[in-house]
DNA sequence: AGCACGCCGACT
DNA sequence: GTCGGCGTGCTC
């Protein structure tokens, strides 16, 4: 600080939630104190907003001293550690966004900053009312038993089986007298001895591996793999457990479907308390607690989906990354990023270790674990009886369906005597509806989107074509629209809802549930009818994508998968990967119970390697076939790109490129780059704002790949703004 | 005239 | 990201 600065007006930076690539500088007040990471609200064009005080003292970048304006006040918060501070850069700096709209993340808690408001409280006195009631008895015998501690009104009177007014009385004769509690903790506090499991072997190596991982206070990243079933959530509460020995926090990432109730229950059996839960809607009351109390260090434990990531911990000791490679950690809009890359960012800035979990992990982070960037802990094995399914390929040129029917007699055959068993059985296939395009025998005509142009969906139940992408629908029509004829239109290729019908027609007797994401009765329905599964209440059940996450099937032994086919050829770059996962995932399911159990997946295709790789269960083949792959790719540190779209940044012409592309039917794999030729060069310094149109499922890693770009590059200006969109149409 | 909508620049 | 200003074009 310079010598007359008591003269000179006082200046921070402040990052403020604007695109700026720069903090803001505002004057600070007489008297006012805040250093780097102070909370503070500033005056923004006409509103008033949260910011951060950012590092650097502000004076070169001087700003027009008629600009200035004052910060507004300054929060009673603990300021953001440096820690969170070098995150946020690091974060915008990799996702190419302006740092200001990443801590606008860690700061969207409405009114977190202050500090909660004490709750008011009684306590009992020496003084006792003259008249005294049955009632009054009981409420001054209660407060009296538990002596020092103090009650709220309600509470007590409630604790008491008493009104209110039976304590207002006691309190207005004198017999309490009104103090300020501490705010309630969100939740109690996580006890690491409480429930203690007994492991035994593999299970107590790996979670002993995990606990000196913790215990070393460093940063380190470990892989957990393990099958379905193998206790990997069991070793790593050990970790956990000994984070909290050490006095520290823990954050638990879960894809926000995995959030759920048995998984808090669980963590409850072995803590004794839940942990303090973090996701989008998440009451604002609770979430604002949950905030302010991880930020003090007063809650230990929080289980969150990918947002958890920006908590402002006090003192982190451990990443728990569960189901590491799900989609679902990449966050696809304002800044991109994926939660489990920045984990292991935020990990090494906080020293701590990272723990990546999953059954069937992404290939990157496999690769990472081969290449001994990351430990490698494993759990081969089922826990206690349990054995795996046993996984065939059905060749459908081999054994092929009934004419209009999608099952196999060879699957038809073991679904019959599942149900002579009186077992469980789960057919899959990831398509929602009936039939995904109906046709005019007549004339030809197929039915499309009028504002996508994606082929409309049939759902038989609701009398409805439906566009899965825009949401259009319109009911099915008696006549084709083009030509005029009745009675001609077909459907083409099953969907669920296809696949119900046909089990009905095989097996009238059984009891047949189906499961989808747009199942009539929403949320509360499907859980009720996971329940009755559970129970036993179901003989069959038909599902999509759905039925391979979260929910467990306990008493199936039969998992059919009716297409493996579909998802190999839709010209997403991770389309092989994604089968994979899925197809683990969802014969995974069955034999939970130790009973025999198989898993029948159909395909024309049964020398594919990631088909052959699912059914001998041998993923070393897979991931090495992968990786290879990945290496002969052109996306840093490997991956494919499906298409790079480079245009100017309007709509319309973006479009047209995307048009342009269709027509040119890429290759999956293939880089394209369309416009101008100098257009990557042209992005890389800055000149325009661009537009890219990619993959929906893989906008997060385009950004690697620009990353990678501007870096070999680099923009002098560093001005370059990146919107990332999707076409959904670019690869059908 | 009145206002809905889209584009653009400023915000410290 | 969010706001206000301003121009265009349409409706009452």
């Amino acid at each position: 600080m310079s010598a007359d600065s008591s003269t000179a007006t006082q200046t921070v930076p402040v990052l403020v939630p604007t695109p700026s690539p720069e903090p803001y500088t505002y004057a600070l007040g007489e008297g006012m104190q805040a250093g780097p990471g102070t909370i503070v609200q500033v005056p923004l064009g006409p509103r008033q907003v949260p910011g951060v005080v950012w590092d650097g003292a502000g004076e070169d970048a001087a700003v027009d001293p008629k600009k200035l304006r004052p910060v507004t006040a300054v929060f009673d918060c603990p300021p953001l550690t440096g820690d969170m501070r070098r995150f946020i850069g690091w974060v915008a700096r990799y996702t190419l966004s302006a740092p200001g709209m990443v801590a606008r993340m860690v700061l969207r808690v409405p009114a977190a900053f202050e500090p909660e408001p004490p709750v008011p409280g009684l306590q009992l006195t020496e003084r006792r009312p003259e008249r005294m009631t049955a009632a009054r008895e009981r409420v001054l015998a209660l407060a009296g038993e538990s002596s020092p501690m103090a009650w709220t009104r309600s509470g007590l009177a409630h604790a008491a089986g008493v009104s209110l007014s039976v304590v207002d009385g006691l309190t207005k004769a004198g017999a309490f007298e009104e103090i300020a509690l501490p705010p309630q903790p969100v939740v109690a506090a996580p006890d690491p001895a409480y429930g203690a499991p007994d492991l035994q072997g593999e299970q107590a190596q790996a979670a002993k591996a995990l606990a000196d991982e913790v215990a070393a206070h460093a940063f380190s990243v470990t892989l957990l793999e393990g099958v379905t079933g193998a206790g990997k959530t069991e070793v790593y509460f050990e970790a956990i457990a000994a984070a909290l020995e050490a006095g520290r926090q823990v954050l638990v990432m879960l894809p926000e479907i995995a959030l759920t109730q048995s998984f808090i229950d669980r963590f409850e059996a072995r803590f004794g308390a839940p942990p303090a839960p973090w996701h989008s809607d998440l009451p604002p009351k609770t979430r604002e607690k949950v905030w302010r109390q991880v930020a003090e260090g007063s809650v230990r434990v929080v289980a969150g989906a990918r947002s958890a990531l920006f908590l402002p911990f006090a003192d982190l000791g451990l990443i728990v990354v569960d189901e590491e490679h799900d989609a679902a950690y990449k966050q696809e809009d304002r800044v991109y990023y994926n939660a489990r890359d920045m984990a292991v960012v935020r990990a090494k800035l906080a020293h701590c270790p990272a723990v990546l979990v999953s059954a069937t992990p992404s290939v990157e982070t496999r690769h990472n674990a081969l290449e001994g960037r990351y430990r490698h802990v494993r759990l081969p094995r089922r826990f206690a009886d349990a054995a795996l399914p046993d996984v065939a390929l059905v060749d459908m040129r081999k054994s092929p369906p009934a004419r209009g029917g999608f099952l196999s007699p060879v699957l038809l055959e073991a679904m019959a005597e599942t149900l002579q068993r009186g077992e469980q059985s789960l057919l899959f296939l990831n398509r929602r509806g009936y039939a995904p395009l109906t046709l005019c025998r007549a004339c030809g005509h197929r039915f499309a989107c009028e504002n996508c142009s994606a082929w409309l969906v049939e759902h038989r139940f609701r009398g409805q074509l439906q566009c899965h992408h825009c949401g259009h629908h319109e009911p099915v029509p008696e006549a084709c629209p083009q030509c005029g004829t009745f009675d001609h239109l077909v459907a083409c290729g099953p969907g669920i809802e296809r696949i119900a019908e046909e089990t009905l027609a095989h097996f009238p007797e059984a009891r047949v549930i189906v499961l989808s994401s747009d199942m009539v009765g929403g949320v509360k329905r499907l859980r009720l009818e996971m329940e009755s599964i559970a129970k036993g209440e179901a003989d069959i059940i038909i599902g999509t994508q759905l039925v391979a996450k979260g929910h467990n099937f306990p008493l199936l032994t039969l998992v059919g998968v009716v297409d493996a086919d579909l998802g190999l050829a839709n010209g997403d770059p991770r389309a092989a990967e994604r089968t994979f996962q899925l197809l683990s995932q969802v014969t995974g399911r069955a034999g939970r119970t130790g009973r025999k159990s198989h898993g029948l997946i159909q395909t024309y295709q049964p020398e594919h390697p990631v088909l052959k790789a699912c059914a001998d269960g041998d993923l070393e083949a897979f991931y090495a076939a992968q990786i290879a792959e990945r290496k002969r790719g052109a996306m840093p540190p490997f991956g494919r790109l499906a298409a790079i779209i480079v245009s100017a940044n309007d709509r319309q012409s973006a479009e047209a490129h995307g048009r342009a592309l269709r027509a040119a039917a890429p290759a999956s794999g293939d880089i394209m780059v369309l416009g101008p030729a100098e257009a990557p060069l042209a992005l890389v310094r800055g000149r325009h704002r661009f537009r890219l149109l990619v993959h929906g499922s893989e906008r997060a890693d385009m950004q690697a790949y620009l990353r990678a770009m501007i870096a070999a590059a680099p923009n002098p200006r560093g001005s370059v703004r990146v919107a990332v969109d999707v076409d959904p149409q670019s690869f059908l």
